[in-house]
DNA sequence: CGTATGACGAGCC
DNA sequence: AGGCTCGCCATAC
């Protein structure tokens, strides 16, 4: 996949995550072609514009969790970042559990869901 | 060009 | 279940 820039992968695949669906970091990793680019994902959302989006188009970087299910923006009350995530989920019709953690088997976007 | 960094992940204990 | 360690990878310096 192209001379394209990872971030700029990464960029495009989150914003094909419809609404009311989550993905994970190392999911997003791979299908952007990185075997183990989990904190690469990360590190794309990071550095996201202040605007979040990219060639006007919105990257919905609140979709995209870890593989446990749960919010990671690495801690703290995070500036809000991670209320604004969870409120975001939540607005799209997303049930949040315990501990703000997503049901992975139940709103994984795309492919492999685990048969129950 | 080497070193440090992180919105992760899988293993272990 | 919860916490730690180590591996991975594109970037920033």
């Amino acid at each position: 996949m192209k001379d394209i820039p990872a971030f700029e992968r990464i960029w495009r695949l989150v914003a094909e995550v419809p609404r009311g669906r989550v993905a994970t970091y190392g999911q997003i990793a791979r299908m952007a072609g990185l075997v183990n680019g989990a904190r690469t994902v990360g590190w794309a959302l990071r550095a996201l514009p202040d605007r979040h989006r990219v060639k006007g188009r919105p990257v919905p970087w609140h979709r995209v969790i870890n593989a446990q299910g749960a919010i990671s923006l690495r801690g703290r009350e995070g500036g809000g970042e991670a209320s604004r995530q969870a409120a975001g989920l939540r607005r799209e019709g997303v049930v949040l559990l315990t501990g703000g953690r997503v049901d992975l088997r139940r709103y994984r976007w795309g492919g492999r869901r685990r048969p129950s």
